[in-house]
DNA sequence: TGTACATCAGTGAACGCGCGTTCACTGATGTAC
DNA sequence: TGTACATCAGTGAACGCGCGTTCACTGATGTAC
């Protein structure tokens, strides 16, 4: 049956917001399109009707990520805030709210050139983020500088995911932590 | 029929080298049993035969790889050249022969126990790898340092093959490149 | 060394299952008059 | 404002397909005598 446009659009909100929760925490492949429309109350077939394919809503989802991730919380207003919070126990722990190119980065190669490209756009969106935090640097090495920073804690907290022993984890994002920071330091 | 156990011995490493390239390639859900044997010359029931399921055989192709990779090349004299190697073009392009922890990190989170075993049996051999390399440090240190700069490493080259953009991509290997070797300098 | 037989790596048909997708249909909504 | 009708979001059965796995069978190999 019909619904109202104002019901049909917060459905399709619905799929958008627990797709990019289900997409980071079991990646792509593990979530099938009748967990994605069960997520939001549906059945499979509705998401044929908003998206048109998986891939499509794969590519929608991630876009719908990064606008909702567009402005830095206000209450990080350090570069020190943001790798404090990045390198956590509570973001390795929480993927389904967390990095997206952490979590779905090794997938990339093998999505689809939408999906890529929106990816890499979340990339881009990151870096003049954590560049704006680098106030201490000169203008024209911010992102380069921003862009390492990334590398460092993308990897970081991959691989403290990865790992099967919570000691090691914590070393993984505690030396990560101290390495950045630290290099801040030295030049101040 | 029967094959000699010379030829079984040389059935089973092969399905194993096969499969830790293609493993690397296309993820482990991207790569099924027929692909598997076929790419060993055998069919899908073989594999049962050697590993009993692709789970196993996962943790076995892992733990084949890992023993292959135990020593370093000795072209890799010190930690700049590992740095230039890990973090190259050529290495981007080729993961079915490249790092392991960079083709299948994220996925590590979803794995059975076993292959997550192996896995960080990977990430511990490496980590004593690279700080063999760091001669200049003081012993204690040499494991954080080496652990830090392998998750730099590691998120650089997983967005360095993210990402749909070369010219992005090469910014993310030349900026990763440079703080790891210019960190180093300025301990000198 | 030769013979008889047990072993077992490898084959290929078949299994249930879940996947992404299609499609005829429903019926409340939105709209034209 | 009231009526008639077109729209279309959502449903649920059904599709082909590939997945991992099972299993009866094959027949050369390896071994016991």
């Amino acid at each position: 049956m019909k619904v109202s446009n104002q019901q049909a659009a917060a459905n399709r909100e619905r799929i958008l917001t627990e797709a990019t929760k289900l997409f980071r925490e079991h990646g792509f492949s593990g979530v099938g399109v009748d967990a994605l429309t069960q997520a939001a109350g549906l059945t499979h077939g509705s998401l044929y009707s908003h998206f048109g394919s998986k891939d499509s809503l794969m590519a929608e989802a991630l876009s719908h990520g990064k606008a909702q991730t567009a402005k830095v919380p206000p209450a990080i207003k350090s570069i020190d805030d943001a790798v404090s919070v990045y390198l956590s126990a509570a973001h390795r722990d929480n993927p389904g709210s967390g990095c997206y190119m952490a979590a779905l980065g090794c997938d990339m190669p093998r999505q689809s050139k939408d999906v890529r490209r929106v990816f890499t756009e979340i990339v881009r969106t990151r870096v003049k983020q954590v560049a704006a935090l680098l106030l201490k640097r000169p203008n024209r090495n911010r992102d380069d500088e921003a862009l390492a920073t990334i590398a460092t804690m993308v990897g970081a907290l991959t691989l403290a995911r990865a790992v099967d022993d919570l000691e090691f984890s914590e070393r993984i994002l505690a030396v990560s932590r101290a390495r950045i920071l630290r290099k801040r330091q030295k030049k101040r």
